[in-house]
DNA sequence: AGATTTAGTACGGTCATCGAACTAACTGGG
DNA sequence: CCCAGTTAGTTCGATGACCGTACTAAATCT
């Protein structure tokens, strides 16, 4: 059952209510805000004044010029609380500050090949350090919380239920090791997951509420959005898009099946199939015309076409958006996979096949965007963790 | 953005939670649901007394026998408000009456093939008569809402997108028309959802939240259900599993495609397959060893293991429950579905197979349970349709 | 008969909203 | 230079719903 309502709530709820007006309509006056809301004046005005207490929002100048008395306008504050974002990923791990705005402050990655990070320790310390440098570097801001966005299955615990590419990191509670190194409350998400939060948020495909985020790293991972909130599944599993079989005979995968779409359309698999050593080279290589990239890159772009039908089928997705690596590859994935999904959609309209611009950082900047949407969507909860009770 | 909270919110928030209370414990003190709501005695009382008044509870006479003062224990009215559930099927219509309680008060189900229900109209006024007479027959109780399960794809708006079934149907905004001919609200919804939702309620699988029904009739639909509520997917349209192409070279079906699992699966198909006329038949053959008969079965059987992996798989979905047609035929369906899925499962654990007990019922049943749900998820809307403004 | 126990009611206090009246601060015109 | 007009924001009493506590009610147990 749910909990009883009181005057509390309605408080929490209204608080909310404000913030994510001022949230959408940028710097706008208390007297604006209960306009569009329905709340009245008042009420605004002291809901405005305990947010403005705890810096979820900050007051600007009064703005002249028109008739009447000025409007102070507030906005998201600037220097508040911030929201930290962090990527733990096979080839490379980032770190990134968002205040609660949603502007990225500080965003740095860095490569983190094996060798590097022999053990899952090491790694942890790794990111750990890095979270630290940016943190350093984003000058009046306090981080409230952090998401870590990790290349492998998360339960909704925390732990890292299956890691196929990141070796010995399996039944890891990666939140609560960076969070005991951090000392900040850290959650763990999938990559792919993330990554679609992030497209959602920040990839300018304004208004899309609706796709599927393909997510192409050394695994291929899948986030779906639906209703403009990330769809889990049954156990919160879904979407593995990376271990659906699309060769029967094919390789054989590190997670123990074969000709898994990642043995095709993964980073590794594809710069090997292209006889290349980095993704850079592939482009240029494409770009030369050369076929054996040019056939590794339409192998993936098929493979790819056959396991995102089966999903938008069944999901009724009207979108599907190449992230990662496979954003930068995009001119040559989209039409194999285009004509793939001409082929086998049924009866519904054939859905979009979008390009992400954020590319690698859509983890990221999705992980510190959850961060800044828990705060968004529950400040009175944020107000009494951190002023009433901190 | 939502809408502001008041003091109104709360009392209608509380109300819901009360009525709730009452609906999973049954007969219940008023103390007692304090207790366990987590409200006070007094507010408890004041709001029962509202849900007694609006008749959506009913008191029961002190029980006594333990000391101390006798309770006065409340449960879900028997006699006030009902929920009709309507079913509008190729070859049959049902209605069905549901008190609060969620009792089965009235139910009949009538063949209707074409010959008699040459024209949608037709279909309409007979499915209209159908519900004012099961309506008569639930003495004690008034409808507050219907809706009905139709065998084709309902949109958001309520309108009858695709039917491939039930030719000349398509386009019909069905509830409009039944709320018309009954002067209630009707609300159209997909036969293979609600009686996934029917399942849900009724079926016993008791606290099984997550898995997939597939609903065999004439067509062969799905309804998912996660986290204990019917997911719609991207348009609602989610789960048409009835045309996912289970062989390329097949019979062409009606709508269009090639293949498509209900030509192999579907009620009418497998009848052909099997050479007989009646479901009665096919389990007859079946039972004595018919050779015809067991492999059009095994062939059904297969081809809805292959459509329901994919489903399974990308979902994550832990069990997966037969009905309509396909629950009669368990017996001889779920071996091969369950061989089919073994054979492509992906890391995660094999989903069970269950065998609903409900059957052909589902739909219509949990067409009368959205109703009942309805009015349990917001009894205070209820109070003020019906006694405030109606 | 009185103690004990549990159910339900009554009442004052608190909190957050609303509506309306009020004050504040600016533009623009005479 | 001053005053009307306009819009922003605050103040204050009323309302509604909840909570906590104290009270009454109606049984059983000793």
């Amino acid at each position: 059952m749910s909990a009883p309502a009181g005057a509390h709530t309605v408080r929490r709820h209204n608080l909310g209510i404000v913030l994510r007006q001022v949230a959408t309509d940028g710097p706008v006056s208390r007297a604006r805000v209960a306009e569009l809301s329905g709340l009245t004046r008042g009420t605004v005005s002291s809901l405005v004044e305990q947010l403005l207490a705890g810096s979820l929002l900050e007051e600007l100048e009064a703005d002249r010029g028109v008739p009447g008395r000025p409007a102070n306008p507030v906005q998201l504050s600037r220097s508040g609380p911030a929201a930290l974002g962090l990527e733990l990923n096979v080839d490379h791990a980032s770190a990134c500050v968002l205040d609660l705005s949603g502007a990225v402050r500080v965003l740095r990655t860095i490569p983190s090949d094996e060798s590097s990070w022999s053990t899952p320790a090491a790694g942890l310390d790794g990111v750990a350090e890095l979270a630290t440098q940016v943190l350093a570097q984003a000058s009046g801001l306090w981080p409230v919380a952090a998401v870590v966005a990790v290349a492998g299955v998360v339960d909704r615990a925390g732990v890292l239920q299956r890691a196929p590419n990141l070796p010995g990191w399996a039944g890891l509670d990666v939140g609560r090791e960076l969070a005991a190194r951090l000392g900040l409350d850290v959650r763990a998400g999938n990559e792919a997951d993330l990554g679609a939060l992030g497209e959602l948020w920040f990839g300018g495909f304004d208004g899309r509420r609706d796709f599927l985020h393909v997510s192409g790293e050394i695994g291929v991972g899948a986030g779906i959005v639906l209703g403009g909130s990330l769809f889990g599944g049954g156990a919160g599993r879904a979407g593995e898009l990376g271990h659906v079989v699309v060769d029967p005979g094919g390789a054989v995968c590190s997670c123990g099946g074969r000709g898994c779409l990642e043995q095709v359309a993964g980073q590794r698999a594809l710069l090997a199939a292209a006889g290349v050593a980095t993704v850079a080279e592939l482009e240029a290589a494409a770009l030369g015309g050369n076929a054996r990239a040019l056939a590794a890159l339409a192998g993936a772009g098929a493979a790819l076409g056959l396991a995102v039908a089966g999903a938008v089928n069944l999901l009724d997705v009207p979108a599907v958006v190449l992230g990662g690596v496979h954003a930068r590859l995009g001119r040559w994935l989209v039409p194999p996979i285009v004509a793939e999904l001409a082929a086998r959609s049924l009866g519904g309209a054939q859905p979009d096949v979008l390009v992400s611009a954020l590319g690698s950082q859509a983890a990221v900047r999705g992980a510190a965007g959850s961060v800044v949407r828990s705060v968004l969507d529950d400040p009175g909860g944020h107000l009494a963790r951190w002023t009433g009770a901190g």
